[in-house]
DNA sequence: CATAGTGTACTAATAACTTAATACAGATTG
DNA sequence: CAATCTGTATTAAGTTATTAGTACACTATG
């Protein structure tokens, strides 16, 4: 559980956006338990509550579902887990065309750059 | 002047994105005048303090100076704006190869999405 | 020389988010 | 069957960053 906090965004959607993110890889698959809200809190020092309100948006947007006093577990609907990843994946590239929009560099160059900063990372870890 | 402002980040930061944008691009030009801070706090309908600690920290970042009384200027200095360049593209690039990292989904595939997104755009525009 | 324009500085108010304190219903476990 | 674990809900308080209000010093201009 290697989760870092930044200042600036709410705790809560950096917790949604954590879970998100395992999901998206896999890591966490259909059907698998999430931690207890207490439990969870407890790993990273913040309040039970904050953990509730991120589980619960999670679940309004259908990506967990929880039973009666048992532990919420990540969804088995294959189409919710298609759109999460449709999602993501679009909108991490509208928002790098947006961004490097105002940038004078050609196509080429570009995605050579992008090429390179992802072997690069592949080296590192 | 089309900026609209989203509610969850701090306007300063976005009113400095705005700017730098504008920088990064060529349409603000090295010396180019800024509009002053309470025409453009009217303009944008905000208040002329978050326009000042926007510039201010501009000012800090070198991307703009100010002589005593006279409206803030773009930086002349070409190391500033090569650095800011350099700078935005890199983080671009950073953010957009981690968010895409827990997809899966092959090099080419992914650099054939870019192009597509990017020729969208052009068209549409 | 008064008016209106600069930038700047300080303090107060606001708003958003987080935390906290409790409570309740039900399940599980020893 | 008591203790402890689930999730859920409500309300209040606290914190912090952002925004707003106001005043000051200086300059240019008509």
């Amino acid at each position: 559980m290697n989760v870092t906090f930044n200042k600036r965004d709410p705790i809560y959607l950096q917790v949604m956006h954590y879970f998100k993110r395992l999901i998206v890889s896999g890591e966490l698959k259909p059907g698998e338990e999430m931690p207890s809200r207490r439990q969870l809190a407890n790993q990273l020092k913040i309040n039970p509550n904050t953990v509730q309100r991120a589980f619960s948006e999670m679940e309004e947007q259908q990506l967990l579902y929880t039973e009666p006093n048992k532990p919420s577990k990540i969804t088995e609907d294959p189409n919710v887990l298609r759109q999460l990843k449709k999602e993501w994946l679009n909108q991490a590239i509208s928002q790098f065309v947006s961004a490097i929009d105002p940038v004078d560099i050609s196509l080429d160059d570009l995605l050579a750059l992008i090429e390179e900063e992802i072997s690069t990372r592949k080296k590192d870890k």
